[in-house]
DNA sequence: CGCTCGGTTGAAGGAGGTCAACTCCGGTGG
DNA sequence: CCACCGGAGTTGACCTCCTTCAACCGAGCG
């Protein structure tokens, strides 16, 4: 049942540059904003962006931005590299809600619905926009394109939490597996990850697999193994190839989500 | 792993006016506003949402609200009654997302996230007012803080499918159920269906219990007659009657949500 | 009065969990 | 330079929770 625990330093605060993760002060120049996957934003709302924003924060790959059930009074922005929403049980069993992408927003949950319960932790060496939660009212009250968009993002994670809900309650391991490898790969694609070769970058392991799908480690092992030897896919050096869209598709019951003209905060 | 078909009327469109469900014409009067539960809204907001509205619809217990995979081009929220949203995988299997009781905003995912894919069925004949989807920029032009409420209502939703996840990803059959009773239990007496004798209406069968939990149905009718002999809770001519909250509670390894102060559009 | 729907029960089988090794790394420190 | 260590991935054996199949029952209803 429980597995081994990871390193849950908290990197919110105090949290140290490093040299692989150049600053972006200005978000007219941010690099997502130059791919086409986000929709457009008027300069004054871009500028109403910047001056939202707090700075920034980079976390190391298995520290935590956001811990359970603390509220860190801010909202964040992916923008580089990974991370991964999730809850633990008190038998120390953990659920990952979603897996965050550049570009995703966090913090809706817990600001708004509640008291947060839920972590977020880095996949990879990831940084992230902050934003100060207490001027959220004056984004609403003063931009209601914006507002319009974080709603539409809030609802846009449902439908992915939805998407995992159903994998978990109606769907073999191997079709889980299959789902999640769709789902990450068209995700990182979106937000131009992939290189030449067609692989996209994947610091996901096998027990973060396991927790987001609800299965056991030893068993999404095996079953990735019967996976990548029928060629489905491949998963070495943490990037992911696919092998054989169509046939995981079949396989998974795929069902499409937009990921394309969605906003950017 | 078929269930049997059910009956998929919709019911949208051309329902017809029950004797059960008198119309409810003025939000002033609305009977969810009456109850502490939701926050108030100011005479002007109000207003707004009344010039919102564009009628009221009744569904009979069993059909469709909103049929898989259109878009009705509304936003609905539950008067009266029970539904949820659920979705089905080609292979007959379906899973419930989430139970709607009485205050409950419909459509976000659909009208925003992206095109629908989730279908809306009543659990119990229900009422909802409708409102038109492209009035919403409307709404976020000039009512900031309704906007926000409606961004809370689309966080808190999610919150509610991560729990769910939750629970089919990590929780046994008992806890899963277990959790089930306490959190609809909890749902339904924050909106005072709660009555005299410590009963909530339930009009939830086993086959919804199954779909929404991820299980089968003969195991979910076995692990709710264990859990009932033991005097948890009991399920009798659809009212749910809990007995021990606190060794439910115990049992799920159960996490609060907020039902009180949560806005009502 | 028969039919359907929801609930109940028993028996058998399988998908996936648990336990326990073992390998293959990339540090890291003596 | 090599021994040691911890993290991630593999693999086999066994077990169990849950599914599937197949009845059967009782209540409501046309």
């Amino acid at each position: 049942m429980n597995r081994p625990t990871s390193n849950d330093m908290s990197a919110a605060a105090g949290a140290k540059e490093t040299a692989d993760f150049e600053e972006v002060p200005f978000c007219a120049d941010c690099p997502l904003r130059k791919i086409g996957t986000f929709s457009p934003n008027s300069a004054e709302e871009v500028a109403f962006i910047q001056s939202f924003k707090r700075g920034e924060v980079t976390v190391k790959a298995g520290d935590l931005l956001v811990r359970e059930g603390v509220n860190s009074g801010e909202f964040y922005t992916l923008l580089r590299g990974w991370a991964f929403r999730y809850r633990t049980l008190s038998n120390g069993n953990r659920q990952i809600l979603n897996f965050l992408l550049p570009g995703d927003f966090i913090g809706l949950q817990e600001k708004l619905g509640a008291h947060s319960s839920n972590g977020v932790e880095a996949l990879s060496d990831a940084r992230f926009c902050r934003f100060p939660a207490d001027r959220l009212w004056d984004l609403y009250r003063n931009h209601p394109s914006l507002s319009y968009d974080i709603t539409w993002i809030a609802a846009h994670e449902e439908l992915i939490v939805d998407e995992n809900l159903v994998s978990v309650g109606q769907r073999t391991a191997a079709q889980r597996i299959a789902m999640l490898m769709i789902h990450l790969f068209k995700r990182a694609e979106s937000v131009a990850l992939k290189d030449a070769s067609g692989s996209v970058p994947f610091p996901v392991n096998q027990q973060h697999m396991a927790d987001a799908l609800g299965l056991s480690l030893v068993h999404t092992n095996k079953t990735l193994g019967a996976l990548t030897r029928l060629g489905y896919f491949k998963v070495k050096d943490g990037r992911l190839t696919i092998g054989k869209l169509d046939s995981l598709h079949a396989l998974a019951d795929y069902f499409t989500l937009p990921l394309r003209g969605r906003p950017l905060i």
